[in-house]
DNA sequence: CTGAAAGCGCTTACAG
DNA sequence: CTGAAAGCGCTTACAG
């Protein structure tokens, strides 16, 4: 093969490729290739000089190029939509979910959906777009049937803490219906009746399972629900923060609160050390607040394993990824009810 | 064109490209690629063929493949390394750089380097590799120099947090030396002199320029640094409980603590508290803690504008991306301090 | 052990 | 308005 001079290569001063590469080393770019995949049955004079003018070149293989020519055509990338990349929750799962790809040699894409129905399709939609090798979701939209094409066309998807709707598809996600009974039930085994419930938004299945957990709660204590004890929808820490001033201002107060969701937990807080009740009335939280532990007192906390829910999910999808062809996994994982303090508190009906 | 039903077509069973859109409608790829890439010039009925074709299949267009033979050869993706994706730090640049991304049609690859160089290393040449169109880091290895060959080559790169060494590159970070010093010295004036610095790693530049700020502090106040109050090198909030813990055993232990980083804070608040000295020992911390309004005593905190910091990193680095050669900018956001309680608490010289 | 040709899915640069 | 040919950077499938 004719050589090329460094000079003439550079010249082109763009990435440099394999051709460059190639150039400068007087082989074909076959060759190239071999050595820079680490192929056997290349004279290893000729893999030398190919590896000095990678070196000279700062030359980077083309990974997509490479996957789009490849057999299998992996991207070696995976897609993960989360509610909010920077909530303690999400971030956790993502952290998990990295952990697991790493391990498979794969980056991820992060983004953030909002609990907007439309941003979860724009953005499976644009991880498709660039071939994802697969999606870990936690879905929002009413309806994840618009994925079916996608697994179909060879994009395996995972669902991780919510189950999908209207698609038969893998999923882990907490038992949220017997960890906010646990919850509400220990409230009650305290002596509490008159037990607030504290919701996040309602179109968000796991806030509808937790709300039944509590109503389950009271049905097997023999407790009438108090429909004006039940606060739904709360989408910040100031509204839940609201509604407990709301109803402490009730004539016939609630003793304790069951918070099914963290900000939902931390208003609370708010509004009790407010009103200088954060020693008398109860709480139990569900999903750990960061700095939990320095609250005091403490908080009772029916807590997710989101660590786990996020390695399983992963390793799930590369099960996928990999082939593998087996009718939809649902794997439930147990909340796990922490006793700190504020659940702890004795309502009027204590023995 | 000859045109093939959807059973032909179908029968293929792996993705479909354009070229099974162009036999399904009976036009040529390059009629499709105008089609869907909304290009004039197309026939109405012919673009409605075009289209239905598209729905009919399930057809996404491969933007990796579009990207490779486009003239910018831009992917539309950036990377992110950040310290870890889980901490609320990281996590809250995360976001500030997705939301700039977004804008731009661009997701975004995220990944931990855990302050390991090698890791840092790895990240960054996975990404080059996959051809995202830029980088943003937090720069963890002791040189970065590494980077100047792929910038070089086509990847501009922006520094977040803390500045790049042995790279001129942008940059944005916070002023981390008048942070720590304005902290230390709102201990000084509320009559402290015995004063403990709690340090992070002493490898990462923030840390030791807010070591530098406390000890410049100190000087402008005329006060002696003294070497058993100064703990460096904490990496978690046990090592920064055991430090305070020790330092509260010292025959003459210091009646306040600068605590330099957030879980240092908590570290510190930890061991007060069980000392039962909260109300008692001043702390002003820097880096914002998750919750710290529902902390009694409210902790005092010098801020870092983290969403800012994002943003404009992010901002800069599509500056580059779109062309942009001037020399390289330093960016510096002051950090603010907000009094809460814990840094008011008077120590044995206040007037 | 090495290379020329073809092709992955798409767009560019033409031609008609 | 539409399409055939070439090519992006790489790998496959051959041939020698």
């Amino acid at each position: 093969m004719e050589r090329m001079s460094l000079d003439e290569v550079d010249a082109r001063h763009s990435r440099p490729t394999m051709k460059d590469v190639a150039a400068l080393s007087g082989v074909s770019i076959k060759t190239v290739s071999r050595v820079v995949n680490g192929e056997a049955g290349v004279s290893s004079d000729v893999a030398e000089r190919v590896l000095a003018a990678t070196v000279k070149l700062d030359y980077r293989r083309d990974l997509s190029a490479s996957s789009l020519r490849r057999g299998d055509g992996k991207s070696q990338t995976i897609g993960l939509l989360l509610e909010d990349v920077s909530n303690p929750f999400s971030s956790a799962l993502h952290r998990a979910v990295e952990d697991v790809a790493r391990e498979h040699g794969v980056v991820v894409f992060a983004g953030s959906v909002d609990e907007d129905p439309d941003r979860e399709r724009d953005l499976a939609a644009a991880l498709v777009a660039r071939r994802t090798d697969g999606l870990v979701i936690v879905p929002t939209a009413p309806d994840q049937s618009y994925l079916a094409r996608e697994r179909r066309n060879g994009t395996p998807v995972v669902f991780v803490d919510r189950p999908p709707v209207q698609l038969e598809a893998d999923h882990v996600v907490t038992d949220n219906l017997a960890g906010a009974r646990d919850g509400t039930e220990h409230l009650v085994r305290h002596g509490h009746h008159r037990i607030a419930f504290l919701g996040d938004l309602s179109t968000i299945s796991t806030a509808r399972e937790r709300y039944e957990g509590y109503v389950d709660a009271l049905g097997r204590a023999g407790l009438a629900l108090a429909p004006d004890l039940v606060r739904r929808d709360l989408r910040t820490a100031e509204q839940a923060q609201a509604a407990v001033e709301e109803l402490l201002a009730l004539p016939d107060p609630p003793t304790a609160v069951f918070a099914s969701q963290n900000l939902v937990t931390v208003g609370a807080l708010r509004a009790l050390r407010h009103a200088g009740l954060h020693r008398t009335v109860a709480v139990v939280g569900f999903d750990s607040l960061p700095m939990q532990d320095l609250l005091d007192p403490g908080v009772t906390i029916v807590e997710q394993d989101v660590r786990r829910l996020g390695a399983i999910a992963a390793e799930m999808l590369f099960q996928r990824i990999a082939g593998d062809t087996s009718p939809a996994r649902s794997v439930v994982l147990p909340a796990t009810l922490t006793e700190r303090g504020t659940g702890e508190i004795p309502g009027p009906f204590a023995s």
